[in-house]
DNA sequence: CAAAATTCACTTGCGTACAATTTAATTGCG
DNA sequence: CGCAATTAAATTGTACGCAAGTGAATTTTG
């Protein structure tokens, strides 16, 4: 991918707009999702956040809290207290890893793992609200993908 | 634009992994937004949303908080604590309008009309990070303002 | 092998987000 | 006109995000 405008080239006033802004889009969909989320996580006790742990242990039951928060691009400064609540739900156990006691593996109880029964419910739900085609949902994950590896290249 | 999945549809297992999820791809990718922006942000002194609140005021520089609220899809209660930043900051001034007591209208001071001249810098530095091309933002952008709309019609 | 460097999770502090409540001002309706 | 309903902003309480720092465990290195 190349930059889209050369530095010496003036940025149209037009393209300056909060409306016009990538990062808004992005930003003010982030926002929109969280609010779809809300009442269909309110009615299983999740918070969106809170979710996306639910999905990446409901693909692997049993995961340290560095293994969980590469998946999710979120540090324990996040992550250690959002935990605490999902243990505080009877949703997971957090033990001490005993081959390296600096560790702390994150694991489903029966009730966290109980609750993937709702994923086909939730998801029709978002799918539903989201209304858009199995193409475009393809289309825009990819792209997002794209850039997101570039935003994070950068950095 | 139609569900991508009828309601009597399976949902594919690999579908349900996080890293396949569109709200994921969304979510991630505005953390790397934040995350880019940040250490061209720090150097004038602002967050990201008070970024995306000084971009509100560049272009019109008297406005209501509730005003700000409908562009930034944000409520008083993100609204009032950030501007009183803003404002502490030197950027913006807030006076109640004389017209509608009920109203307080935010305005850019000197300085905060000043820093509009960092405009160009921040966006060639974040359209550099990006490193897309000006097609491909406006797929995005487009793709991303049809989905928002979906899922705020939605709720 | 022991000291130094690194790693992991936790904690603290600050700044969003957002629901729910409060207070003050304005509008609408009988 | 006068009171009820509405509106605007602020406040309170909960939950993220993230930087920076702490403390304990492990790895690296001299």
């Amino acid at each position: 991918m190349k930059a889209h405008l050369a530095k010496t080239m003036e940025i149209p006033e037009e393209e300056k707009r909060l409306e016009n802004q990538l990062c808004f889009a992005v930003y003010s969909t982030a926002h929109a999702f969280t609010r779809a989320y809300k009442p269909i996580l309110d009615k299983v006790g999740l918070t969106y956040p809170q979710y996306l742990v639910m999905l990446a242990l409901w693909e692997k039951s049993e995961q340290a809290v560095k293994a969980i928060g590469e998946q999710l691009d979120l540090d324990s400064g996040t992550l250690s207290p959002l935990l605490k609540r999902l243990e505080q739900n009877g949703l997971i156990k957090r033990t001490r890893d005993s081959r390296d006691e600096r560790q702390v593996v994150v694991s489903l109880t029966d009730k966290g793992r109980a609750m993937r029964g709702e994923i086909d419910t939730i998801m029709t739900a978002i799918g539903q609200a989201a209304g858009c085609t199995l193409e475009e949902m393809k289309t825009i994950r990819g792209l997002l993908r794209g850039l997101r590896s570039n935003l994070t290249a950068a950095v």
